[in-house]
DNA sequence: GGATATTATCATGAATATATGATTAATAGC
DNA sequence: GCTATTAATCATATATTCATGATAATATCC
């Protein structure tokens, strides 16, 4: 569903929320298990997308930017990941609209739309026991 | 949300379906506006998977080996994308489940199981007006 | 200002998905 | 059997994703 990459954004991004005080690369890298040098462009994305602060030097390190409560999930993935935008037709007509679908188009939108919503709709802090 | 691959093999499919009778690689890719070789391999695959028939020579080609009505989407899209399997968990715990849930669990479950509930309840047939 | 900690960047590589072009094998019709 | 048609296979190329290792830039602390 997600690729890689953006699993590790999400949950590096978790782990930030959960522990509220900046980690570093390093640090949140051992923790996911996942490869440091790939998570720190991953995370320097998400600096750049104001989703996280960065700070280098002793002390530094990644921290939220954002409210937990107030960081909808599809922020944090969408610069990696095409969740919502436009659906494409699940057929590939160009043509398939709302008002001129393909066969399966209501269908398809219905259930594909169910991803969608929760990424939109649901934030960093519902995820987070102690946030 | 599906791959290219997949995409091919379901609009050829459905293309078959509404065709009704075999139709060559040339053919299929010329009306799909998609890669001959790449698309051969595709309907090889599905071939391989009792999904298609093929033959060779003259009035030749490939063509559907099951009744549409009775040949779930699933078939189709799974031996090129994981659709159905089992659902990774969001956060990537190896030990979420649905009796140990990860926070995100429960909701995401629901999300994007309408997503293989739509694969798994629909056929080809639904989605073809003339079958 | 030197040592250290840390992000930012660069160069490169491996794996996979996607695509192209050429050739081979099988089948049908004559 | 010859020819035409068509799937099957092979060799190769390109793009993208995922990953690794090394270095540069910046901040902190003493």
């Amino acid at each position: 569903m997600l690729s890689h990459t953006a699993e590790y954004a999400l949950r590096a991004v978790l782990f930030l929320a959960d522990r509220g005080e900046p980690a570093s690369v390093d640090e949140i890298a051992k923790q996911l298990q996942v490869p440091r040098n790939y998570l720190s462009k991953t995370l320097y994305r998400l600096a750049q997308e104001g989703v996280l602060t960065s700070a280098r030097g002793k002390g530094g390190g990644f921290r939220l930017a954002v409210d937990p409560h107030r960081l909808k999930l599809l922020r944090v993935v969408e610069p990696f990941d095409q969740i919502s935008g436009e659906r494409r037709c699940l057929l590939g007509r160009p043509q398939c609209s709302d008002r001129n679908p393909c066969p399966a188009h209501h269908q398809w939108r219905a259930a594909s739309e169910r991803v969608s919503e929760f990424f939109r709709d649901r934030t960093v802090g519902d995820l987070v026991k102690g946030a």
